[in-house]
DNA sequence: CTTGACCCTGGACCTAGGTCCAAGCGGCAC
DNA sequence: GTGCCGCTTGGACCTAGGTCCAGGGTCAAG
């Protein structure tokens, strides 16, 4: 009832073709069943899980971790434990991005408040940002560690 | 005085020099001067604007965002309100994040948490991620949209 | 004057996550 | 049976953000 081919999957899903097959090599998609001349042949459940696939993409997983979402998905408690683990990691990140971008923001606003009489009083405003490591731990996402600190210098690169 | 060699840079800012070059390239890093060998020479606050761009980077600014957060730290309240749109738009990008992130956890605990007398209530306990469109907007990263919602079917792809 | 650590350039290569293309079947309407 | 659209494959190409390499110059020490 109702199979899909890879165009029909792929305006449900909203990707492109190549999109599926690409999916379909790296794993995130089973190797379908196919028609005798080689088309392959989707169960309307595959829009659901392509769905799926992109919106763990759009919160940050890998392709390698939204398998394990999967597998989740799929009943896997093991996989479960895995990804918890990424999951709480990738949590921790964003809520240190979001306290970053806050104090960002707001350094910005201030910046564009007063424009010419009152911001003078810090002669680089967002400098702060870097000056006293706030602006520091979500470059762990690197793997070659940063550790802003200790080096106060002055704001422009006046040379 | 103490002017740095590329090597000294790279490693006073914890990037390859590699990176460095890439970034006199790409115009995040000013071409510096150079000695009548050729060589590059540094200001040590050069350290200091590489540490920026890495932990800009980490926020998830793109290298032209970081430009703009570049040109507003040098001063220019211009770029400011430009970037400050970025900003605003990444951070509530992020808050979305941690909201669904927080949703993902609770199920992942709870799946780990009753696992095998009280989880069966639910046969899928993950898919309420995408089943009523909670793990939606994320996607919205993408340039083609996906709106999940309406088409609820079953939870395995069993064939 | 040789050795070794450093620097230069241009260009190839890498991972992620796709996207596009050409050549060649399949299948259905007219 | 001939259009035409949709499907197949392999492989090239793309953006971001680097990373590495070869071939060659620089500089200080021994």
């Amino acid at each position: 009832m109702s199979r899909l081919r890879i165009g029909e999957l792929a305006e449900a899903a909203g990707v492109r073709k190549d999109t599926i097959r690409y999916y379909e090599r790296t794993g995130l998609l089973p190797a379908p069943q196919r028609t005798s001349a080689g088309y392959r042949v989707y169960h309307p459940a595959d829009v659901e899980r392509i769905k799926f696939v992109r919106a763990a993409q759009g919160l940050g997983y890998t392709l390698t971790e939204t398998q394990a979402l999967l597998l989740v998905r799929a009943g896997d408690a093991l996989a479960g434990s895995e990804i918890l683990a990424v999951t709480r990691v990738k949590l921790h990140e964003a809520l240190a991005r979001v306290e970053q971008l806050k104090l960002i923001e707001t350094g910005l606003e201030q910046l564009g408040e007063a424009p010419s009489h009152e911001a003078e009083s810090d002669p680089c405003p967002i400098l702060f940002l870097v000056r006293d490591g706030r602006l520091s731990q979500l470059a762990a996402d690197q793997p070659e560690q940063i550790s802003v600190g200790e080096d106060h210098t002055t704001c422009t690169g006046k040379d």
